[in-house]
DNA sequence: CGATAGTTTCAAATATTCTTGAAAGTCTGG
DNA sequence: CCAGACTTTCAAGAATATTTGAAACTATCG
C-alpha cells in the first residue's frame, strides 16, 4: 500500500474536485451504514462530519444533505448516542455543533462496542434462556414421567438440539470476548490484535 | 461456562417443551439475522436446519415456517449460495432435501467470508477510487494552475481530507486481512486467534 | 412422449423502515 | 419572566424490502 506511506504533500486541487469526492465519499459510507446497523441517512451525516472534519451545526447538514430537520436532529442525536460525534459549542453561537471523532480506529473501536451491547449480548441471554429449558437439571414443573411416552422427545433429539445450541453459544461466547478485548484494553487493542494474528497465524 | 462442559447427559424431557425451544430459537435467530445481512426469513430457514439437525425439503420448510412456497424456495436458494446449508438427495425420494452445515465454527466463517467479499471489499475498491481523485499526483485531465485562487481547494482542506480517508482505508484494510486469515488458514482460526488474544492482550 | 412431481420466477400485495414537517418543547439573553 | 432562537418529537406519508401465489419451467417416471 505504497499511498499510504508516502505522506500527505498536497498538489493544487480544484475545489469542485474535492467536493465531488466528499460526496461520493458520503454515499458510499451511506450505503455501508445498514450492513453496519446504522441508517443510510446516519451514516452518510457521519461520513459529512468525518471527511469535513469540521464541526456543523444542524442547519448546515440539512442543507448539505438536503434532509429534513428531523430527519437531521434525529440522526445526529443517534450518532451521539453510538459515541461517533460529539456536540461542540462554538463561542458567540447559539447553535449546537457537531464534530465526529476524528479516529478511525477509535470509531471502530466504538462500532463493535456497540455491536456487542446491542446485539450480541441480548443473543446471548436468549441463548442462554433457550438452552436452560432442555437443561441436565429437569425443569422443576410438571414432571415429565408422567407422560405416554410419545410425548417425549427422543433422548438423541434433545441432544442433538442441546449440542447446536451449545457450539453456538460457545461460538458466540468467543466472538463476544474478542470483541470485549479489542474494545478495551483502553486503546490500540484491535491494531495490536491484527500485527498480533498477521504474525503467528 | 460450567454449562458448557457438562456434557450431554440427557433428562427425559417433554417434546413439547423440545418444539418450543426450537421455536424460540427460530424465532431468536431469525431476528438476528437482517443484523447480519441476511433476511428474516433466511435466518428462520438457517436455524430450522440448524437445530432439527436433519434435512429438510421445502414442503417442511413452509410447513414448519408457515411461508409461502416461493419464500421457502428463494430463501434456501440464498442460503446455498452462502454455503449455510447445502443440498442432500435422499434415495427414493425425488425432492430436494437440505442440510444445515452442524459445525458453528464452520457457520462463523462462511459468514465472514461472505461478508468480506460482499461488503468489505467493495467498499474498499470505492474508497481506493474516491481517495485517488485528490491524491498526490495531480490528476492528469485539466490542469489545475488556471483556475482562480477561489476556485481551488486550501491545501489545508485537501491534506485533511486526504488523512481521513487514509486513514479509514487502513482500518478497513487491517480488517480485511484479519477476516481473510480467520477465513482461511483452512480451519480454527478463529478458534486459535480467540485463545491466542486471550492470552495475549 | 405425455403426465406428473417438483422447482423457480416474478409481478403484485404486504410489511417494514425511514423521512418529513409542523407543533410542542427547551433554553438563553435581556 | 418574556421573546426569540434553537431543538426535539411524532403522526402521517414515502420509500424499501419482503412475501405471496400462481404461472412457467424442468426433470423424471411409466
Amino acid at each position: 500500500m505504497p499511498r499510504l506511506s508516502k505522506g500527505s504533500s498536497t498538489p493544487p486541487v480544484p475545489l469542485a474536485r474535492l467536493t465531488r469526492a466528499q460526496e461520493q465519499f458520503i454515499q458510499v459510507w451511506g450505503q455501508m451504514g445498514p450492513a453496519w446497523g446504522v441508517s443510510r441517512t446516519m451514516a452518510e451525516v457521519h461520513a459529512l462530519l468525518y471527511v469535513g472534519a469540521k464541526p456543523l451545526n444542524t442547519d448546515d447538514v440539512m442543507e448539505r444533505l438536503r434532509i429534513s430537520r428531523g430527519n437531521a436532529s434525529m440522526s445526529l442525536r443517534a450518532l451521539v448516542e453510538w459515541g461517533l460525534i460529539s456536540r461542540v459549542h462554538i463561542r458567540g453561537d447559539r447553535k449546537e455543533y457537531y464534530e465526529a471523532d476524528q479516529d478511525a480506529w477509535s470509531m471502530a473501536r466504538t462500532v463493535i462496542r456497540e455491536r456487542l451491547r446491542r446485539e450480541i449480548l441480548p443473543l446471548l441471554a436468549a441463548l442462554y434462556d433457550i438452552r436452560d429449558q432442555t437443561g441436565e437439571h429437569a425443569p422443576g414443573g410438571e414432571a415429565p414421567m408422567r407422560l405416554k411416552p410419545d410425548e417425549l422427545a427422543s433422548a438423541e433429539a434433545v441432544a442433538t438440539h442441546n449440542q447446536r445450541l451449545d457450539e453456538l453459544v460457545s461460538v458466540i461466547q468467543t466472538v463476544d470476548r474478542l470483541g470485549e478485548r479489542f474494545v478495551g484494553s483502553e486503546g490500540k487493542g484491535l491494531r495490536l490484535a491484527a500485527t498480533l494474528l498477521s504474525k503467528v497465524i
